[in-house]
DNA sequence: TCAATTTATCATATTATCATGATAAAAGGC
DNA sequence: GCCTTTTATCATGATAATATGATAAATTGA
């Protein structure tokens, strides 16, 4: 469902959910089992984009720039897997709207929702609370 | 959310759905704007899958081998894009079920559930019958 | 039989994704 | 100031997905 690079980030994102203050890329690639230059790269994105703080230096590392509770997966998964595009036409028209609809259209349209929003209204803090992340 | 393999696959039969009768590759990789080698292929594997019927010689071509009402999408997209592990945890982990869950399982599974359902459920002739598909 | 037509298959090219290795730049502590 | 530690970035390689081009094999109809 999410390209290995998504699940990267929000393996790695869910990581920093529960550690606080800087954690360094070397030991998030190990905990995570993720190659660590790859992994630097994907934070970094994150980085830019706002998901996560980082810092050089002897007390550098990475942690979470925004609140789990107000962090939506959408925010992390988006630089790498755009989501939004899954709702596009099944049959990959590039105008497939309700007025337009195609023959999937309007089956599709229930389950590409049931998607989008999970992505879109989870919350970072709601999957660390279901159950701990440890690997 | 479906491969471009799998799409071109979809989007071939439905085609064959609504024309009755063996239909050339190049006849429709013109109509689909889709490749014709990598069509050529796609069809043929859909053959060896039991999906389609494939003739040659002057009168052959391609068409369905299994009523439009009885061919389920699943059964298209499945050789091309294993929908199947699109179940399996969000996370990429190996094992995760409802007994051993992972953080983002709970949450996950409705949403997997809801796609795996709609490509194991719905048949061609229920997508047809939507509306026409020319292109 | 033979020629035309069509699918089947092979070899290869192109592109995007995934990953690695090396180096530069920044920050802290002595 | 200088050394260590860390992120930032560049260059490159590996792999898989996507696509193209050429040829072989089968079938039909004259």
């Amino acid at each position: 469902m999410l390209s290995q690079t998504a699940e990267y980030a929000l393996r790695a994102v869910l990581y920093l959910g529960e550690h606080t203050g800087p954690v360094r890329v070397g030991d998030m690639a190990q905990a995570l089992q993720i190659p660590r230059n790859y992994l630097s790269k994907i934070l970094h994105l994150l980085a830019r984009t706002g998901v996560l703080a980082s810092a050089r230096g002897k007390t550098g590392g990475f942690q979470l720039a925004v609140p789990a509770d107000r962090l939506r997966l959408h925010h992390i998964i988006a630089p790498f897997d755009r989501i939004d595009e899954r709702r596009r036409c099944l049959l990959g028209r590039p105008q497939c709207s309700d007025r337009t609809a195609c023959a999937a259209h309007t089956r599709w349209k229930d389950v590409a929702d049931t998607v989008a929003s999970f992505f879109r209204e989870t919350t970072v803090a709601e999957l660390l609370s279901g159950a701990e992340v440890s690997v």
